[in-house]
DNA sequence: GACAAATTTTGCACACCGTGCAACAAGAGT
DNA sequence: ACTCTTGTTGCACGGTGTGCAAAATTTGTC
């Protein structure tokens, strides 16, 4: 028998709630964030801002910081769902190229800028977004290692993976001071910075002077 | 008139007061962790462990976890001042690869150990870690960019530093996973690996058979 | 040695954090 | 409508991290 149960696109009311719930939570202290500034604010505040109570808040995060980091989780979703649709016979290295390189055109991605910004200003919210990379770096290495595990031992494919999250982690760092407001090309500045960075670690980091823009030699800060 | 009240090997009673609290305060929260489990221990447990009040525990660290990346950061310490003693007209990679496998033969290697399974068990603690690989990352590259800073570009640098902690990072958590008692050639077993790994970055990856221990060789590719 | 200045330690108060628990509410299946 | 399952909420409680001001300690000077 058919079910006919589901009248939310696939998706149960509790499951649409709960990503609902999440979402609310997630706006909300990234809303809090972007105004009263990052570490300033407490998660009664966000809880209410949420319509949730504080208790809920702490059933979907465990703390305020991890709350902000929803978005670079989405972001390793989108990388690790575009690794899986690249040809299987293409050479390991182009096809972690390719997968890094076009999740630039995603939704949100100035906000991505922003988070990375605010990290500055708040110790405990580097440390969540570092922890977040951490999490990325596992889940990528452990799908490298599906589809790879037979060809290269463990050692090369977690170094590797840890090498590409570092390189794009310093793409998007510099991308995110370098392009400070929302530019209309913000999508393919920071195409550009991976892809920079991804060819130095793919040569070995031979040469010292691959540039990404024509820089004048910083004189001594 | 001449300055007599140095009695303690150039420093004052000040600065070794607060050498000798510091390191009270890291060796109590150390035992604690390796004792009854790392997170399962209280701020006030290790302020009557190191014989200092509460209060005074958090003037020299920001929380429990803090405490006990005190050796990561010397292990920083070491590399960065062995590598200001290599020559200067080394290629880049060689000093490199030189400080990094030079300082597996610090004291209290195992502890190091220790410190990387303990992070599995608690987050804060890794995360704690994480915010030390950062900051040494930082300091690391304010080094290299004083050092070359004309001759190779920001992004360059940073990238570079990156990954070479990153490779360094991956081979400690393999070392540590792989020597889990304090065998005898501890050193060696890290150098090796550290060696390996940043090898493979020198190389590209551009060989994933490179291989620590003799594994099923699979020359497929 | 006594005194004053500089610095560190300490106790205290207070807001906030994170979690176990049990009652409650709401969706799912029949 | 009834029951089962799952998610939400309030509450309590121990722990965290910090500002503040009063001791306590070190340093320099006479």
């Amino acid at each position: 028998m058919l079910k006919a149960t589901n009248r939310l696109g696939s998706l149960g009311r509790r499951e649409q709630n709960k990503i609902d719930t999440r979402r609310a939570i997630a706006d909300a202290a990234f809303d809090l964030a972007r105004n009263v500034g990052p570490g300033a604010f407490t998660v009664d505040q966000i809880t209410e801002r949420a319509g949730v109570s504080r208790r809920t808040f702490f059933n979907y995060f465990p703390s305020a910081q991890d709350a902000l980091t929803v978005r670079m989780d989405l972001f390793i979703d989108r990388i690790l769902s575009t690794f899986e649709r690249l040809p299987r016979d293409e050479p390991l290295f182009d096809t972690i190229i390719r997968a890094f390189a076009e999740t630039t055109g995603m939704e949100g991605l100035s906000q991505h800028g922003e988070l990375f910004r605010m990290a500055d200003a708040d110790p405990d919210l580097l440390r969540a977004q570092l922890h977040s990379w951490e999490r990325a770096e596992a889940r990528i290495a452990e799908a490298l290692r599906i589809r790879f595990g037979s060809t290269a031992s463990q050692l090369y494919l977690t170094a590797l993976v840890g090498c590409v999250m570092s390189c794009t982690k310093t793409a998007m760092r510099d991308w995110a001071v370098h392009t400070p407001a929302s530019a209309p090309d913000s999508g393919k500045q920071l195409e550009a910075r991976i892809l920079a960075v991804l060819t130095m670690l793919r040569d070995g980091f031979a040469d010292p002077g691959l540039r990404i823009a024509p820089d004048p030699p910083d004189p001594g800060s």
